[in-house]
DNA sequence: ATATAACATAAACCTAACTTTAGGTCAAGT
DNA sequence: ACTTGACCTAAAGTTAGGTTTATGTTATAT
């Protein structure tokens, strides 16, 4: 059992955001004493769900709708597990677009150190060609494709 | 050379947001003919870096800044390593927490589908144990370690 | 010539996710 | 009793990154 300050501290986010995430209705289950939130394990294990389904990209009013799925019991397993496929399946994809968005800035990198080193980018201007280390031009073929 | 409209289609970028892009100063070199932006190569590859140092989590200011340095030819080269060496750790930390994100993504998909073949998660409750296959306890402790 | 499609601007509007402010309550220590 | 620190609410404010609206201009096809 934790106050919201030891939450706060737990998770490294304010407490205004807690309070924020609790009138949204992302803790519906939290209970109190005299007016104050008694943070349970419910509502820390939530915590985790919370940051996890923001980072997967889902946004508050759709991690409020799965908390009150949480209530169901039973009945709601199907679209929860359904909602869990749904954002793997983003985070999967989100993952191949960051090693892209990696490509290009190793190649980038690359493109600067040389610059750098020649004094100047023109020679640089008549790439691709085959002064381009094979890891470079792999990252670089990467980042451009489709 | 392009126009707003073709870049739009090229990028799947609505022409709204080209417009506010150019507003924002990303792309300071852009010409025009009576009134009307002329996209070259110039601004092609620009856009490829704009969305590449969105993606990185980069703020349109600071790529407007960006767009600045590289009108400053070489002295600015450093500046520039600088800041892709800057993106290049962001996101590769990025993709780190996103693997844990995946784990605990992964650990969900079976807790529920593990809910839906027994029709509760009350034996689900006691975990982790020994009925937890490797490779989901292996991305349950990674999905909930630090 | 004229219709229409694609371009232009400035300014207002929008949304998500917080954060801040102003004012008040509660619990613990001295 | 009283100060202090941690809690509370409601409502207004903030920020980033666009989008929409209203109005006007330019290019192209018939």
């Amino acid at each position: 059992m934790y106050t919201i300050g030891e939450v706060s501290k737990m998770f490294h986010l304010p407490i205004s955001t807690l309070r924020y995430y609790d009138q949204q209705g992302l803790f519906p289950m939290i209970t109190r004493k005299s007016g104050i939130r008694i943070f349970s394990d419910t509502e820390i294990e939530a915590l985790r769900v919370i940051e996890c389904l923001k980072k997967s990209g889902l946004e508050i009013k759709d991690i409020k709708s799965f908390m009150q799925w949480c209530i169901e019991g039973a009945a709601s397993y199907q679209r929860r597990l359904e909602l869990f496929q749904k954002q793997k399946k983003t985070v999967e994809e989100e993952i191949i677009q960051m090693q892209k968005v990696l490509d290009m800035l190793k190649f980038k990198c690359w493109y600067y150190e040389t610059a750098l080193k020649d004094g100047s980018e023109k020679n640089l201007k008549f790439l691709p060609n085959d002064l381009m280390p094979a890891e470079i031009k792999k990252a670089y073929f990467h980042s451009h494709e489709k």
